[in-house]
DNA sequence: TCAAAAATAGAGAGATAACTCTATTATTCT
DNA sequence: AGAATAATAGAGTTATCTCTCTATTTTTGA
């Protein structure tokens, strides 16, 4: 009796989500068929089939390892010496110069707000991602690098919006300076994430309770 | 002779249009049919394509539409007093709150990452909006509001992506603290735009000179 | 009033999509 | 070695999609 080949059977699996993410990279998980997919992978439809139970299941399962990737690269940045400049880094090769793969990032967005089960695959990685930096920010907190005032949870969900946004400036601009952008962007990251150095805890205190920008939210 | 009249015409279109965004909203641009379409305007296909000459043609005009409605929602921050509070009160309207339309964005977004003849819509649209972003960052700086060493349009690029970006927090975050995350937002703006007060202007200069936030694209 | 053209309906053509079914080839376990 | 089963192929089914074509009703200008 034969039995499957766990090593095999994966590896080709991949091999179809490679192709699968090429096409879905050029047209988009509606304007992919699975006749394209085929195509590029270089099988039959049978073929195809047998390795998954529809074209839906390709899409879940090359979103879910895309993200997966992505959260790999973004696990990165914790390990970076100076959080704010490994942040920019990110966003100069992750979302404004590498903008061909990105785009998915947006089509799994826009499916995730139908498609409650692709919403489940998008939260879940929104979740990995915002559990690092949630960590990292905290140390950070601790070692004085950022405004211990931040609420590190909220925090990290500005900094995945300002990615997502990131990613979206390449596509309203085409003629960005992204040289230009990064420096603004950094300013921005810096600006929000650094603590007011100037001055005293106390005063910074007084003054947060007068302008209220932090505790609008904790008023309740 | 009958001659067809204006008015009636452009107003069907707009019923078809208002039909058609209500269909795309729900399945996207791919999903929903033109079967759909009709169904939602209670029009036979052959009435449909009386008024447009194709799917694609609908989607543009649709798109054209939402963006010039949006362009000019925001066009009513340029108009506020607070410019601040302004773009806080349009984020929490527009991008976390009413979720809904705004998965269109990112459909449109998607789209023009693909298709040139929606870039250039998409692309229309986000200058109009920079350029009123641009005019507003202006004269906020002549006014002392806004830190005058900010690039106008670099600025107002930011300020879109940071629209752009919050509109995917929501999606990515269902559970999301909507008055923490305004909170921040405002924290995070605030911060970015208003001018280092505590400093002196010659002080600041030689300060900013030494950290380089802003200088790093004009070292050219 | 009435003819010309616009507005509208709806059947259906033609293309393509996802997926299935059967057949063939390749591999492995006993 | 050979039986069992996995891997693979590809034709074909069914559904659906966009769009066309013809026919009918409504409106308007002279």
């Amino acid at each position: 009796m034969r039995k499957v080949d766990p090593v095999k059977h994966e590896q080709k699996r991949r091999d179809i989500l490679d192709a699968a993410f090429r096409c879905f990279i050029k047209d988009g998980f509606h304007g992919a068929s699975t006749t394209d997919i085929c195509a590029a992978a270089k099988i039959s439809p049978g073929h195809l089939y047998h390795y998954f139970s529809s074209k839906e299941a390709i899409v879940e399962a090359m979103v879910d390892m895309g993200l997966e990737s992505a959260a790999r690269e973004f696990g990165k940045i914790s390990a970076a010496p100076d959080f704010i400049e490994a942040l920019i880094d990110y966003l100069e090769h992750g979302s404004l110069r590498h903008r061909t793969a990105q785009v998915l990032s947006l089509d799994a967005l826009a499916e995730a707000a139908r498609n409650p089960q692709f919403a489940g695959i998008v939260e879940k990685h929104a979740s990995v991602s915002r559990n690092l930096l949630v960590d990292f920010i905290g140390t950070a907190q601790r070692q004085g690098q950022i405004d211990p005032d931040l609420d590190p949870a909220a925090t990290a969900n500005i900094l995945l919006a300002v990615i997502d946004g990131a990613r979206a400036m390449p596509i309203r601009t085409p003629t960005l300076d992204i040289e230009q952008s990064l420096a603004h962007l950094r300013t921005l990251l810096s600006r929000f994430l650094k603590p007011p150095r100037e001055m005293s805890a106390h005063i910074r205190r007084v003054t947060r309770r007068t302008n209220a920008p932090l505790n609008a939210s904790r008023k309740k």
